[in-house]
DNA sequence: TATAGTTGTCTACACAAATAGACAATTAAA
DNA sequence: TTTAATTGTCTATTTGTGTAGACAACTATA
């Protein structure tokens, strides 16, 4: 099975991507090495590195001064995000001294899958409130994430989000203080053009896919969230030390 | 500003991932919509799609029959991995039914930088021990992951594991029994090329990197961990009930 | 000032990718 | 058997990608 690896993706774009991913990591900083030089690291002709140039230019990445040379911007580093039974997404970011915000970009209601019935315990196809949230961190989108609610269980939640901009808030507000996350499940995927539309990425984008299930205190499932975190601008930290009981 | 996020990547390439994300979420089951269909949903020739089509049946998702039509293989399902204090590869893969498998690809030693210095507590460009493995799963390559320790604090890791063939076991044998896990940091990042050539994916493949730092039941640190998980084929599941208090 | 090294721009050519149309081969159902 | 729908194969054309060379514009340094 003589299989490609690289094929369908254009030259140019890997080295914008391996670039991406040099600076990314740190390994990569301050000025570039010149146009030619890269070109003999790549194998490739000039012109094509000059492309992969271009490309990351527009995304802010790298500044060209004819003359002296292409340096790195500083990059925006790493956005910390603990993950247990209590995390919010204001307070995460919070912590890091980034401004937090976010908009509904959707509320709609749907039927629960069988997936979902099963996880909220609710019956199939029972109404759903489903949300759909942007997050954003220092004026660029950085998450997309959707809630499930059985509606019967949390009537009037998006109307309490709309009016107190977080989630924690609304489900105060109807009553159910101090929810509990159960667990959280991490995977990885490809940004399709949906997301990367959303999150202004480029397409094929690595995101960080959660999906967890929230309880109320008395234990009863509330909440099950899909959220997208763009893979290059966040670490989620899990510590295994801190317990359920412990805070 | 505008920039096309889909540049540097044939649309035959897109069209394929579109698909293969379906096929791995679940979304396409059984037989796919014929290929003037599929050129109509995405806007695009026929033979494009085919293109795309011929991309997924090297790969073994998809099969195609003359006059019937094109049929999605069983998907191999995701891998559920369960990270905790205790989590070890073998016992995960295990649980899930399949065959464990892993193997050295290097065994080096090499300084230690100031960041890994940090976290395992020993002087910077103190001697380390490194370790690449290679994990599988059903007979293909699934994790690549690399560990460092201290060579003066467990001296003859390599050896040990190599004659015992589990980290685990081989802490035992050096008198470290009992060791936790005491935290796990995840992120996303795309394949390079020297991932994808080991891991036998493509090229900017969605992966689940974490990274995580092992102490022994002292509470010393011992082991640091950066492991690269195929995207597609792992879920990572964090329990957040069972601390390690309660229960 | 002179020189070496850098980025920016232009032309030209070869090859891959995508589009378009036509028809053959096979299958399932009317 | 006939018909409609499917995948397989061929030719041709247009657009995008990568290579090649040359030269201009600019910067820092000897």
């Amino acid at each position: 099975m003589t299989t490609h690896e690289s094929a369908g993706i254009a030259r140019w774009r890997q080295i914008a991507d391996s670039l991406r991913a040099d600076i990314a990591e740190g390994r990569l900083v301050d000025a570039l090495p010149s146009e030619m030089r890269l070109a003999e690291r790549f194998a490739v002709n000039r012109h094509t590195v000059r492309r992969a140039i271009a490309a990351l230019g527009e995304e802010g990445l790298l500044t060209a001064a004819r003359g002296r040379g292409t340096f790195v911007a500083p990059r925006p580093g790493r956005i910390a995000y603990p993950v247990g039974p209590r995390s919010r997404f204001s307070e995460n970011i919070g912590a890091a001294s980034r401004e937090p915000g976010g908009s509904m970009v959707g509320a709609t209601r749907e039927p629960a899958s069988t997936e979902i019935a099963g996880l909220l315990g609710c019956g199939i196809a029972a109404p759903l409130a489903r949300l759909d949230l942007l997050r954003v961190a220092d004026g660029a989108p950085v998450i997309v994430s959707t809630l499930w609610f059985e509606e019967a269980r949390v009537p009037g939640i998006v109307a309490a989000f709309a009016e107190l901009g977080s989630i924690s808030r609304a489900l105060e507000a109807l009553g159910l203080a101090g929810c509990r996350r159960l667990w959280t499940r991490v995977s990885a995927i490809a940004a399709e053009a949906r997301d990367a539309e959303r999150l202004h990425c480029p397409l094929a984008t690595p995101l960080i896919q959660t999906t967890s299930l929230t309880a109320a205190a008395t234990g009863e499932p509330v909440q099950y969230a899909r959220s997208r975190f763009l893979g290059s601008r966040f670490e989620l930290l899990f510590d295994h030390t801190a317990g359920p009981a412990a805070d």
